[in-house]
DNA sequence: TTGTACGCGTTATCAT
DNA sequence: ATGATAACGCGTACAA
């Protein structure tokens, strides 16, 4: 008795019908007729056959089913960024349609182990890249040359990569603006991540930042307040938020009036930092957050925003994804942020 | 002039030597002398090819290197978890040495689309379950026909699945036991979700609860305090352990002196409910969580809890598929939560 | 160290 | 509605 698994082919001769019959049966993608669908089905049973085999299917079609996301090192951190988490069901719920599914793949994988999978050693039929930094662009032509569609979310891929991107400057601008209409002059920047190392700290003036959303943002602040002193944070949190309104607000003389953070979750951390400090938000400093998602606990606040369609970006991502792959050239996205005003900023105290 | 993408077959043919060789050139199987190597991987940047098609080598060597991981339907609402994070940042970290990446699988999948992938149509070389319904299981012999490895964490998916489990019930039990030695004796318990659907409010005495994470800590509990009310919530959240929260401290004769939440995120919620009220934490009302994870802007209280080694769970389940693709039948893996005082807990006020 | 020969399991195409 | 044929692209005994 031999263990081999039993095979379409086998299925077939059990039932007197032909391997391309039986295949039939179960890709549906032919009428077979009642009697005949019947025999393979009970031939199948008696087998223990319970379909074609997805890895020997893959290679004939030529698709796998797998698109890849790869993101940051730190799945934990990763996905403590809600913005990332609804990304990730948008991309999920655009794709399942094409039968395909989301394998995650870490930027710097490799480090843990040489064999780790990459871009170019996984069965996928597309990649959808969450941020770019130098050393994944470098690994991207091979991918493209294997015909690999590959769409980039909030980042630089090159120029032949279709981007997903937000409207990151103007919007940051809008909230700018919005505190400089208040009457705000001095102001302060809590920033996501300035580099892949997560850098905390003040960003000098003249600072090359290479994280795009980052930068971005930090530009549209800057273009209505030039001088504006921007720190920052490593991740997106609450944690992080607090550390820098704790720096912001020490010396009671120069602190600011008003901060702009680059994030919702810094933005909470901030208000929190500015409690602690004895202020009260907002008439003693205005805030601002980025995302317009709900904050875990930031009642009674309600945060004065730019809301970010981030499921919507997922699914565009997907959407671009599907559209390469049946051989469409995809536009970027550019998706558009909405100021959204909360009970987070004020005009300034008289001095 | 063709399209077809270059073969390993068309790089042999032009560099001189045969398939198999060359194949062994981009395998490192077997030595190859420095000259015929040179020659293969010259040949190979001629014709552009970079490197075996991941499919065909996949249906070779009957492994595609891809681990699926079975979530719930929500990605936001399952990476809201800092638990199942942590989780999968173990998984992640214990598969790669495998070779393999992470393929999330949503539990109903199907629902978005006819075509989404599943455990039977994707090219899986194993599957991890985090948390098992019925529905799901009902599926399990199929996949396991196939002879693809299946471990279940924090569930039950039947006597032949390898579990990942914690001591839930008995590490439950030692913080309701501090609580009794503290001197209480009005207790209320916030769970987590009681059923699939995430159905909110007090859960009948009699109830018969189907999540095992829940039903296990809701014994542990009731081993101690066996009349102790308890509300379920629908996520392990800030927000609703607020909610809860404002249900239990809603009547101020009848409130608990203590609250057992079967997590930190609920603990949380509970304990800004309780400020709130009005009630100082843990003067008026102690509070214990579960899961021993830093919660994002708790400071200044520091939670008494349970800690849970989350990211050791995700390696176990690793190991446990690392050990079962080598062909050995890994045991259950229970592991324990250590009991962790905080500030958040007290002796109740004289009445 | 290199080459030969074959099979992995399926499915698209075309003919009947 | 069904069947014959031919790939899909690779890896690996085994022989030389």
């Amino acid at each position: 008795m031999t263990n081999r698994r039993a095979t379409i082919a086998d299925v077939a001769r059990v039932a007197g019908v032909s391997p391309s019959t039986a295949s039939v049966v179960f890709s549906g993608k032919t009428p077979v007729s009642d009697p005949t669908r019947q025999r393979v089905l009970d031939a199948a049973a008696s087998l223990g056959y319970t379909g074609p085999d997805p890895r020997a299917a893959s290679l004939r079609r030529g698709r796998s089913g797998i698109v890849a996301v790869v993101v940051g090192s730190s799945l934990n951190f990763m996905f403590l960024d809600p913005v990332q988490r609804l990304l990730m069901d948008g991309l999920a719920e655009a794709v399942a349609p094409l039968g395909a599914g989301l394998l995650l793949l870490r930027r710097d994988a490799g480090i843990d182990s040489e064999n780790a999978p990459t871009l170019t050693t996984a069965s996928i039929d597309a990649a959808v890249l969450i941020g770019c930094d130098r050393s994944l662009r470098e690994t991207l032509p091979d991918v493209q040359a294997r015909g690999i569609p590959i769409v980039v979310v909030e980042g630089d891929a090159g120029d032949d990569v279709p981007r997903i991107a937000l409207d990151n400057r103007e919007a940051q601008r809008r909230a700018a603006e919005h505190l400089r209409d208040l009457g705000h002059t001095r102001v302060a920047i809590v920033t996501l991540w300035q580099d892949a190392a997560g850098t905390r700290g003040w960003i000098a003036p003249d600072a090359d930042i290479t994280i795009d959303v980052t930068r971005d943002r930090l530009r549209g602040a800057r273009d209505v307040f030039p001088d504006a002193p921007a720190f920052a944070s490593a991740h997106s949190s609450i944690d992080d938020g607090f550390a820098a309104g704790r720096v912001l607000f020490a010396d009671p003389q120069s602190r600011p009036t008003a901060v702009i953070a680059q994030s919702d979750l810094l933005a909470t951390g901030v208000i929190r930092a500015a409690e602690e400090a004895g202020l009260r938000v907002p008439q003693d400093v205005s805030v601002t957050g980025f995302d317009g998602i709900p904050v875990d606990g930031l009642a009674p606040y309600e945060l004065t925003t730019l809301f970010q369609p981030a499921t919507d970006k997922g699914r565009a991502a997907g959407a671009a994804v599907a559209a390469m792959l049946e051989g469409q050239v995809p536009a970027s996205v550019l998706l558009t942020s909405t100021f959204r005003p909360g009970n987070t900023t004020a005009p300034p105290m008289a001095p």
